[in-house]
DNA sequence: CAGCAAGGCGTTTTT
DNA sequence: CGCCTTGCTG
């Protein structure tokens, strides 16, 4: 244990040592933080706290395996796998599952997925007979998901004029009564959505004080991981597990927060202070990944934005290869650039394709990729986008593993009843759902007591419907006696799903049989997974668990070497050797819909931030000058943010351009948007982390933090030697810009590592590194 | 009710 | 351009 520890800087040391208390991590890209987080648990367990009281909340459920893997690695695979690990979606649909019973729930609820919502709002909108043109299912659904995140239910909803009022006003007044609907056919669908996961795990914590009580006991210690993307709902839940034991540590970047278009709420990196006593703040500001002109030109990047922590992310690493910088006339040519780069690269430099990784803005600019990949023989991997599970073959049999599972699902229902066709069609549908509606009760329950309903249904229909419904029963029978590869394979034959896709000679159709076989190895996969954790026999009720919470992102391809292709948000805490940030223009990246107020714009660029510091050695920005949109060719400007970086960082493949049709005259005052709640600045307490700098909003309290100047990288590098503070002595009083003024109690170093120890009036005793500390002598 | 043809609309980003 | 919905015909 002592030998990982040795390992660490102290900056993250200091973090992973602190066993008790509540502590924030501010940790700049490529500083660690995965480290910090793996150690800190590993050496929590090591100093004698149970794995089952550690619960960790990470960003993908596959970073909480690989972080499982290393702690297993120190601390022994026994213990590791008694952690509670994952997101906070599939660690609290665990713990719904296991008190569904409590908010009236089936503990085998179906979680429904974004595609599932959204068909069921539209179903919704067409029953109530609105403009489908007004309320667009996928707005209403973001709406609703909205009001989720924010905790707002139907009830508090009706009892919030305002919110009516805006909906109203946006000429959709009707929005309540979608709300209600969908509310209620999920839940006599026995299915929750994304968002349920977190609002009902809040409803479960308030209303039931001993299950509150006993999972504060249980999570003694909590971590969060990417805390500056958490929302209000998952924000609720960690503060009410965490209350008892008040071990809570949150690590994150407040430069990398790109999700607030999804309710990520940035208050809850700046508040945290104020929600627990004592806290402690760490910084891990020097970054391992990035070659330093990499850095750097991230920094100049971000030095944009004037809402942000104030922060030095630097680094010892060498200079490295300036940003390539590439024009081509549309992206096919775009295409074809980073294809061939890639392809060179390999030949001279031994690269892997591994090594490679393009990123996006939007998943639609995969297909330029592809094709120039394709051509060249590169092998290739999409994460995201259409996600394996989304695909239409896919999905229908897990439609129908949905109905084994919890046959009152609508949406499976709805998807597979008459596919491959049986003659039930929409005539015959449209009826059940308003019998459904009328009786309160899923469509599968109305088919099951059809007999006793006066519905206007041909008796040969009739029969086609109880068909259905013995067959799906049939199917319930076996998944106790069958594993879920069995089962699927049965059910696969049975339903007539194969011979169908057998017809499709097409090579499209021989994909998607190819496709159906990939699934049925994944199950197998599983299954043989699952036989090592107690108890588990590879059910089909333990694969979906599985399934409807993975992504992409998840699914291990093995170790198969890949070129990566991916949008810049599912890139987050990934690291290539090389990366090409593609399609860098404007309308669309930043995006044509992000470019209305000052906060969008502002995310934008950290999302820009995120793409340069995946790369580890080399990055590249690419654009075209015309692409295809919509089957049209649109002309396009070149992104501002290649002109945000200092010209230093940068190399010009191809001439610069002198004709912009776009003026960089982002007069960025016009936008008075900047949401003053979100620039609320705490007390200048040290220890506290830094509060959020804004240049048109000043509040009184804080006016020693204006004077905070945005940090010149070019004076203050790691390698620069002094600032002038060489000098210092012992009793020295000095004045810090965040922590105040205290007391030189000690000295050590030399050089650039001269470090002093101050005690400061407020916030205790501090390390500093002199070259970046920026005292004043008083 | 099934299958096919035509038309319309859409692209942020995700658990 | 490609997907999805709609409408028409057998």
């Amino acid at each position: 244990m002592q030998n990982y520890i040795d390992q660490l800087n102290e900056a993250q040391r200091a973090p992973v040592l602190q066993k008790d208390g509540p502590m924030i991590v501010i940790a700049g890209a490529g500083s660690g933080k995965t480290r910090v987080l793996t150690l800190r648990i590993a050496y929590l367990m090591h100093q004698g706290v149970d794995a089952f009281n550690i619960l960790s909340l990470t960003f993908t459920n596959k970073a909480a395996r690989e972080m499982k893997v290393r702690i297993a690695q120190i601390v022994g695979n026994a213990e590791a796998k008694n952690l509670w690990m994952g997101t906070f979606h599939s660690v609290f649909a665990k713990i719904l599952r296991a008190e569904a019973d409590k908010l009236g729930y089936p503990s085998n609820f179906t979680i429904y997925d974004s595609q599932d919502s959204q068909r069921l709002i539209g179903q919704i909108i067409k029953e109530m007979q609105l403009d489908r043109d007004i309320y667009k299912p996928k707005e209403v659904l973001g709406r609703i998901s909205s009001y989720k995140n924010s905790l707002i239910t139907v009830k508090a909803y009706y009892n919030n004029p305002e919110l009516q009022e805006a909906d109203a006003m946006s000429k959709r007044p009707r929005i309540g009564e979608i709300y209600n609907n969908y509310v209620e056919r999920c839940f006599k669908s026995g299915a929750m959505d994304f968002d349920d996961l977190l609002l009902k795990t809040n409803e479960l914590l308030t209303r039931f004080p001993d299950v509150l009580s006993k999972y504060q006991n249980r999570f003694k210690y909590i971590l969060v991981d990417e805390y500056q993307d958490t929302n209000h709902s998952q924000y609720l839940i960690v503060r009410a597990l965490s209350d008892r034991f008040q071990n809570i540590c949150v690590v994150g970047d407040d430069a990398q927060s790109i999700y607030a278009f999804r309710g990520a709420n940035i208050n809850n990196i700046l508040n945290f202070q104020k929600d627990y006593e004592g806290v402690q703040t760490y910084r891990l500001e020097q970054n391992y990944r990035s070659s330093r002109n990499i850095v750097e030109a991230a920094n100049s990047v971000i030095d944009n934005n004037k809402v942000k922590l104030e922060k030095v992310v630097w680094t010892a690493n060498e200079f490295g290869p300036k940003i390539k910088v590439h024009r081509s006339l549309t992206d096919g040519e775009e295409g074809r650039f980073v294809a061939s780069t890639i392809f060179e690269e390999k030949m001279q430099n031994q690269k892997n394709n591994g090594d490679f990784a393009i990123l996006y803005r939007t998943n639609a600019q995969s297909r330029a990729m592809e094709d120039a990949l394709r051509k060249k023989d590169i092998p290739y991997r999409i994460y995201g986008g259409l996600s394996f599970y989304q695909r239409k073959e896919i999905k229908d049999v897990l439609c129908y593993l949905r109905m084994v599972i919890n046959p009152k699902d609508e949406e499976a229902l709805v998807r597979v009843i008459n596919y491959p066709a049986r003659g039930i069609g929409n005539t015959t549908m449209d009826k059940l759902t308003i019998a459904a509606n009328h009786y309160k009760r899923s469509i599968f329950e109305v088919i099951e007591h059809i007999d006793k309903i006066d519905l206007k249904i041909t008796a040969g229909t009739r029969n086609k419907l109880s068909d259905f419904s013995n067959m799906i029963k049939a199917f319930q029978a076996l998944e106790s006696t069958m594993d879920a590869y069995q089962l699927t394979e049965h059910i696969v034959k049975k339903t007539g799903l194969v011979q169908e896709m057998r017809k499709d000679t097409t090579p499209e159709g021989i994909t998607r049989m190819e496709n159906i076989e990939e699934l049925l190895n994944g199950i197998k996969d599983f299954i043989e997974g699952q036989r090592e954790v107690d108890g588990a026999r590879g059910a089909l009720s333990e694969f979906m668990e599985d399934v409807a919470l993975a992504t992409d992102l998840d699914k291990d391809t093995g170790d198969d070497d890949r070129v990566a292709l991916m949008t810049i948000h599912l890139a987050k805490g990934l690291e290539f050797p090389t990366v090409f940030c593609v399609g860098m223009e404007e309308d669309l990246f930043p995006s044509a819909m992000s470019m209305n107020t000052r906060s969008e714009l502002e995310e934008e660029r950290r999302l820009f931030y995120v793409a340069l510091t995946r790369a580890e050695h080399q990055a590249y920005l690419t654009y075209a000058q015309s692409r295809y949109r919509w089957g049209k060719l649109v002309d396009s400007d070149p992104s501002r943010f290649i002109e945000e970086i200092k010209d230093e960082y940068l190399e010009y493949l191809t001439p610069v351009e002198t004709n912009y049709r776009y003026k960089p005259t982002i007069n960025a005052d016009i936008f008075g948007d900047v949401d003053k709640s979100k620039l609320r600045l705490n007390k200048p307490i040290a220890g506290t982390p830094p509060a959020y700098v804004t240049d048109n909003e000043e509040p009184k309290e804080n006016r020693n933090i204006r004077k905070l100047k945005p940090v010149d990288m070019s004076t203050s590098k790691p390698s620069s030697l002094t600032n002038g503070n060489q000098n210092l002595e012992v009793g020295n009083t000095v004045m810090h810009e965040r922590f105040g003024k205290g007391v030189i109690i000690n000295l050590e170093g030399v050089g650039a590592d001269k470090k002093a120890e101050i005690r400061f009036d407020v916030g205790g005793i501090k390390k500093l590194l002199l070259r970046f500390a920026k005292l004043q002598v008083l």
